[in-house]
DNA sequence: GTCTATAGCGAGATAGAC
DNA sequence: GTCTATCTCGCTATAGAC
């Protein structure tokens, strides 16, 4: 019998892999507090490992370079929350619902408003490592509203003047820029309040 | 006669203090370009010394430090931008109408746009050394705009169902959010029309 | 006003012990 | 899986010659 089907080897195995899944996710928030504090570029591994209780090389262990770090953190932030607060199930008034839900979780938490904020910015050069992750998360983001709004216009729940693809735009442009004004304005008016008029103003569904 | 009274070292030390302005503004430039591809964060000095065609310890000559080189091209960025398109004349509609021919000039130089989005998302954080200067300048565009509006309201000019102030914050809040986007989507619309857009859906103006 | 030289530091990444 | 030690690089900033 082989030694690696030897059941206290594999049972040793599954005790060691959840320990470092722990890891990682240690490794994780604490990149997402120094990204969201400094962001990226200016974010030193060692700082982000000093964060996580580990030395820097520990940490190159788990990711192997920076870029694989900031690719893991984005993976696991930007696909979760969506699924987080079901935007995909519950038509047109799920989506826009979710959005303002997603504005009430965002407003108890501006650390992560600030990751976002400054990753997107950052990732806007051509030559950042992030620019093709966001350009794409973009481009999918308002494809999902447009069809939500779309969802919403063939039962006369929407409301604009305009295109249902001009109002994701708008819509989409509303809340990133709310999100820096209400960064820049240390968090003095509500989040999930603002995303609930915006949405009133191109859609007739009660939030 | 004193030799600083000479009449030759006037005209010389007059040369020489146009040659540093040109020098200057040479530097400016070389930072505005680095800044708007890199980030403030990211950018070295010797980046931007290389772009200005100077040495970098050249540059420390003529900006003490890389915060003063910040502050300096901020200072002739901003407060340059609104009196070039005369914000402060013209009441209600020469505001807004110089919004639209500011977006008309950005849409001709994406490094402008890209270099403040990137700058402000950057000094979203607390410790970033033009946090200060963003805030203090948000505030007083939302103002500004604010003053704007009024100015159109008591003239029946202003259509928004919500107050100036509010639609103050929507306008500029658009104007960020649709920056980003416009990056993002690498100028794929046209960023006049998109303003123009925007401020029809607030005022009866004709643009 | 601009340069060369260099100090002094912190970065990302690798090698190899345990 | 985590560490120490180290390599190599590029950075900001200073000193001092010209």
């Amino acid at each position: 019998m082989p030694l690696t089907d030897d059941v206290q080897v594999r049972r040793r195995r599954g005790i060691q892999e959840a320990a470092s899944e722990l890891r990682r996710s240690q490794i994780l928030l604490a990149a997402a507090e120094a990204f969201s504090e400094r962001g990226f570029n200016a974010t030193s591994l060692r700082d982000v490992a000093a964060r996580a209780k580990i030395s820097h090389t520990g940490l190159l262990h788990h990711y192997p370079d920076k870029n694989a770090l900031l690719e893991a953190l984005l993976d696991d932030r930007i696909k979760g929350a969506g699924d987080l607060h079901n935007l995909n199930s519950g038509g047109g008034e799920g989506f826009v619902r979710g959005l303002v839900a997603i504005a009430a979780n965002d407003e108890q938490h501006p650390a992560n408003v600030r990751l976002l904020t400054t990753l997107t910015a950052e990732a806007t050069s051509p030559t950042h490592p992030a620019h093709g992750y966001f350009r794409k998360w973009h481009a999918e983001a308002l494809d999902l509203l447009a069809e939500a709004l779309d969802d919403l216009d063939h039962r006369g729940l929407f409301r604009g003047p305009m295109s249902t693809r001009e109002a994701a735009r708008y819509i989409n442009a509303l809340r990133e820029g709310t999100h820096t004004q209400w960064l820049l304005s240390e968090a003095d008016f509500s989040l999930a309040a603002e995303v609930r008029s915006h949405l009133r103003l191109f859609v007739n569904v009660d939030l």
